[in-house]
DNA sequence: AGCTTTGGGTACCAATCGGTCCGAAAACTT
DNA sequence: AAGTTTTCGGACCGATTGGTACCCAAAGCT
């Protein structure tokens, strides 16, 4: 049932192109980061009109937010979503360095929108700050519930709270991702993963 | 030998008041962050005209080194200094810990004016960006010379080469004061450092 | 007093920001 | 052909940015 020229609605078609548009923020928010990207800086890399952009999504706010909402869809769900597998701990942790440690290719940039709409949260609008927040939320409660999971097979021992445990994954794998951003040596932020996890990994006594 | 009313130089004396201006830029950049703080923000604050702050520092560039210079001095420096007394591994990094996670007061913002120009490294000007690149290989250095010692000491054991457990304390301080720096409760990310320094300071089973 | 020297700040500059007004253009309906 | 409806983008808005031209004030020297 492909719309047919009998359903032309009225009025003169639209030709913005609302998917293209929001390609072209995620790479340049991703790519280039967030503070030095502005609306103007994205019509002109998108070849649209500055209103058009602005009938489309409303404000800069919602122009982030709907940018958000695409990349936790494509990239971070899935991601997220390997949690649930149940792989060894090792494995899994090892397919989360190597996410957070991937280098730049010319499809896509290296680190991670949402580690960067993280750091740059307090200057986020309203509707791009809660989402973040949410998000947030959701990858700690991922975190949680997979390094529960591991604990009760006995594949790990946790080394302090489930909560401090999980919120020390979170942040060691958001640095990651933002030293990643910031062109440091894929190889030597590998290197401080394995310092940061051994905590997790290796067979600790246990201290105070 | 104070100057006297004999030693006055010729032409109009000076009321422009250079430290004064350069504690509030400091403090500004410091507690609200290098992007956040304009050149008219400085002088609106620091009760000064714009053009009195150029002649006395240049361009906006070189105010942030100078005020990058008396921060290491007067901040940074002793810190790292701290490194070089003999004291017990544990304490000089109780110590490194304390003072990433201090919380703010009203003389001194919390976190590190040092840390945040790292992070903003890549949209420093030419002499602020030198300067952060020195400071942050003076530091990496002390850290290395530190854990050296200690090492040779027996104090700990290292769990990679010098340089990566070198630049991988730097990596976690530098996180720790970002975020601090960003609102986070100083109490949860002293325990991620416990969980971190772990690798450190527990004697664990040598693995692959 | 006048001249020179030095420091002061008002008022401006071009560029950029996020955001919008408004008339032209392109389709369908009559 | 003449409306109606909808989308289009050039040109504009006020605010802010880093930076400066310029004129005047305040001192010592002659």
């Amino acid at each position: 049932m492909t719309a047919d020229s009998t359903k032309r609605p009225r009025g003169r078609p639209k030709t913005f192109d609302r998917d293209r548009t929001l390609d072209v923020a995620i790479d340049s928010y991703w790519r280039d980061g967030l503070d030095s990207v502005s609306v103007n800086e994205i019509c002109r890399r998108a070849g649209i009109s500055k209103p058009g952009l602005y009938r489309e999504f409303g404000n800069e706010d919602a122009l982030m937010d709907a940018a958000l909402t695409h990349y936790s869809e494509t990239v971070l769900g899935p991601v997220l979503a390997t949690l649930s597998d149940d792989r060894p701990f090792r494995e899994t942790l090892g397919s989360l360095i190597d996410f957070a440690t991937r280098e730049e290719t010319a499809e896509v940039p290296a680190g991670c929108l949402f580690a960067k709409m993280r750091s740059f949260r307090w200057r986020l609008g309203p509707i791009t700050g809660a989402h973040v927040d949410q998000l947030r939320a959701a990858a700690i409660a991922a975190y949680a519930a997979w390094l529960q999971r591991c604990a009760d097979n006995g594949d790990i021992e946790l080394p302090a709270a489930l909560e401090t445990t999980a919120t020390y994954v979170d942040a060691q794998l958001t640095t990651m991702l933002t030293r990643i951003s910031a062109g440091e040596d894929p190889k030597l932020v590998r290197s401080h993963a394995r310092l940061a996890f051994a905590v997790l990994t290796d067979p600790n006594s246990a201290d105070t």
